[in-house]
DNA sequence: TCATTATGTAAATAATAGTTTACATTTGGT
DNA sequence: ACCAAATGTAAACTATTATTTACATAATGA
């Protein structure tokens, strides 16, 4: 599964930790879902992608 | 965090064992995310959405 | 160069998701 | 009432996510 979080940051232009601090998570755990390490919860992934204003379908992808 | 399966289930007319097969998780696995005990992972959520033909944030809600 | 901010890596730990098995209870049909 | 299928509950176990801390390495600007 591959992610658009790091595309979606720079368009904001904000970095892991600012984006750790709006969804409430620590920086690590933005590091390795960007980094596709990890594989967040549902209930993480849709904060992200409401975050970014973008569904969870686009922020994650299922290759 | 609530969710929709159980409706979703109903439409389709499909046990939590047919849906636990389709996406390939167990029917504990369905049972207790169903009921709420449990958060999947978004890569389960999106087979889930995707089966069921709705968005992640449609299946998952978050209050 | 120096200081600062952002990112990468790593490792130990805690918390939670997902599996497996087994049995109880409910529901629907005959 | 009986049978079968579906759902609920539970417990032990494994796998994975998320936290915390610490340090290394860019990258950027003063």
């Amino acid at each position: 599964m591959k992610n658009t979080i790091r595309v979606e940051r720079a368009k904001l232009e904000i970095s892991q930790q600012e984006l750790a601090e709006k969804v409430e998570v620590s920086r690590q755990t933005i590091h390795s879902i960007e980094r596709g390490k990890k594989t967040p919860s549902v209930e993480l992934a849709i904060r992200m992608a409401r975050y970014f204003k973008i569904p969870v379908e686009e922020l994650f992808i299922i290759e």
